[in-house]
DNA sequence: CTTACTGTACCGTCTGGACGGTAATGTCAA
DNA sequence: TTGACATTACCGTCCAGACGGTACAGTAAG
């Protein structure tokens, strides 16, 4: 009855998210992920030696993912601008009926210093944000509000209908191919600028 | 309710808002309050029976004074719109140098049920915004920035440079005024009493 | 023989909170 | 005025249980 290829880490770290999700930090135990996951304390510890290592292995796991994505998306010959790319990769990630990085609040229950690779990442990525913006403040201002956006979604407040959801979305979609120098991108009209910048 | 000596409370929850700023929300525990608190755990326990009664009192002492500032800043015969107060407001708290309402951690931790009367609160919020704005999309946009900048200090990332904030925040309020429709906020219209229209 | 686990037993620490005290401050009848 | 009792506002201790982590014997597959 023992699987034996190193398929675990993915199923313990899965379960681990969906664990975050449903319940809250303070159930996210060892014991509680080991029984979610459908292994065996031993067996989880032999994956992650430490709970600090879960932890370590959801943030680089999610991180990676995302970044994958985004380079994806927006490469050197790609059309898409890097900001649109983001919004349209965050927009993606709010429109899942859970959120997908629940456990971040156990990760910072455990220790804030679990989220320095997701700073860090957020740094990187606004540094190239940036360097393509045409207008800095209007690029600010979008990323701001996708984060706005993803953070509400975390914290589980229904605040805004879908059918806003949708239309914010659009705009900051708009507006960050606004925002960004793409010699390439075709958006010639204006219409309405709901992210100017001002000053 | 009110009018004891509500001197060891107050205490209590500044003491539990300082001590969830400066540790992590894992070494939350009632021990930790009434130890900073400079109180015996069995006098934080006579004023918080439970410590879910203590996650209470931070919430609604927080909101309380929250809304109390923003109804002060906009009122029906204020000049300034709500957005921009709640703009303006959110500023000032992202301005000091600690995020003033970390403990949301330690009791999203304890159980997210704990953010009900926030996410209420926003709720009732974006309603009174809605009702106002005469561009409901540059409204929720700016919203949700706030929104981020927000959650970015109280996660502790330091992605964005002071000049960068003071540049982004500007421009919000500049677009706050522009999003919504005050009749008689800045025009000529200089008679004194004028019904106000909310609804 | 190694890898990748399972399962059980255990340990030291920390936790929320119950509980029994107690000093100070009323309240009130005689 | 006094003594008896009640309430308030706290203190300090104790405890059952949960936690992260260790240790180790066993096992199925390669």
């Amino acid at each position: 009855m023992a699987g034996h290829r190193p398929s675990s880490r993915k199923k313990i770290l899965a379960a681990a998210a969906d664990l975050a999700r449903q319940s809250g930090p303070v159930r996210f135990s060892l014991d509680a992920v080991a029984r979610h996951a459908g292994v065996s304390k031993g067996g989880l510890l032999y994956n992650f030696p430490t709970k600090a290592k879960l932890m370590q292995g959801l943030v680089e796991d999610y991180l990676g993912e995302f970044e994958e994505a985004l380079d994806a998306a927006s490469g050197p010959d790609k059309e898409e601008s890097l900001l649109a790319a983001y919004v349209r990769l965050s927009a993606k990630e709010c429109e899942s009926a859970q959120p997908a990085a629940a456990w971040i609040f156990a990760a910072m229950a455990e220790d804030p210093d679990f989220l320095e690779p997701i700073h860090a990442f957020r740094k990187r990525l606004l540094d190239r944000l940036r360097a393509e913006a045409s207008d800095p403040t209007a690029m600010m201002v979008a990323f701001l509000a996708v984060e706005g956006l993803r953070n509400i979604k975390l914290f589980g407040s229904k605040t805004l209908t879908p059918e806003e959801r949708e239309d914010v979305l659009a705009a900051l979609l708009s507006a960050a191919e606004d925002a960004s120098r793409r010699p390439e991108a075709v958006v010639a009209y204006s219409s309405g600028s709901v992210v100017k910048s001002s000053g």
